[in-house]
DNA sequence: TTTTTATGTTACCATATGGTTAATTAACCA
DNA sequence: TGGTTAATTAACCATATGGTAACATAAAAA
């Protein structure tokens, strides 16, 4: 697997649980069995979830007793977005959004790996 | 793996031979030798990077005889910006960019999955 | 027809992913 | 001590990923 920072924010955002759990996330800091409750999955298997979101720098992990709550850290997105964006021009083929397009034109923005 | 649309794009995005591949094709049309050139890799293993791409629909392959060039779909790239935009908000601790926080709660994105 | 070019398929390999059950650690409570 | 709760580790499994080398196919060029 590709091992730096922005494959790895992908690959984590690349599992419906994982986003499920960093959007729950959004509302605040969250156990781990908070996390999983929604899941018909063990502890481990939520476990190495929260392992690969933590890699990718998505969460952060506390301590309060016995239960170690977890804490949305929302930066790694921004390098998707950084990565998306100069696409934006792309995807709507009619062009309808023309305004977008033509700033997107004007700030010279190009899709480039490493990242735009 | 995650076969739905959102997490076959993600995971097509979290290698870097994957991202400079669309980054390029964003020139134009280009057949697999010119996609591969500039990657230090044989040609099954950019056959395999194209599969993956196919199937997350962000490239499509044309004919023009004993070559199938490749063509940008750029479209599922928006349910990834579409993801990610919701957390915009998040990724900026220090909240300088008041006006597009505002903006957000005015419409009342929340991140939520499948999806924003 | 033969050769070259462009691309794909097959078979194989090592490692990663995503899940399980069983056992273990860590901290609190009685 | 002993028991409960919270979470992780260990061991295992099936499948996917990312790569290779060797071979096969398709179309153009000589």
């Amino acid at each position: 697997m590709s091992t730096d920072p922005l494959s790895l924010t992908l690959s984590a955002l690349a599992h419906p649980a994982r986003r499920s759990m960093l959007a729950t996330l959004t509302t605040g800091e969250l156990t781990v069995s908070e996390l999983a409750a929604p899941f018909d999955m063990t502890g481990p298997a939520v476990t190495k979830h929260l392992k690969v979101l933590e890699r990718a720098g998505l969460i952060e992990r506390l301590r309060d007793a016995q239960r170690r709550p977890c804490r949305l850290r929302a930066k790694p997105l921004k390098d998707v977005f950084l990565l998306i964006r100069p696409y934006q021009k792309f995807w709507d083929e009619s062009f309808d959004r023309l305004e977008e397009y033509l700033a997107e034109q004007a700030d010279g923005s190009q899709p480039t790996e490493q990242n735009g």
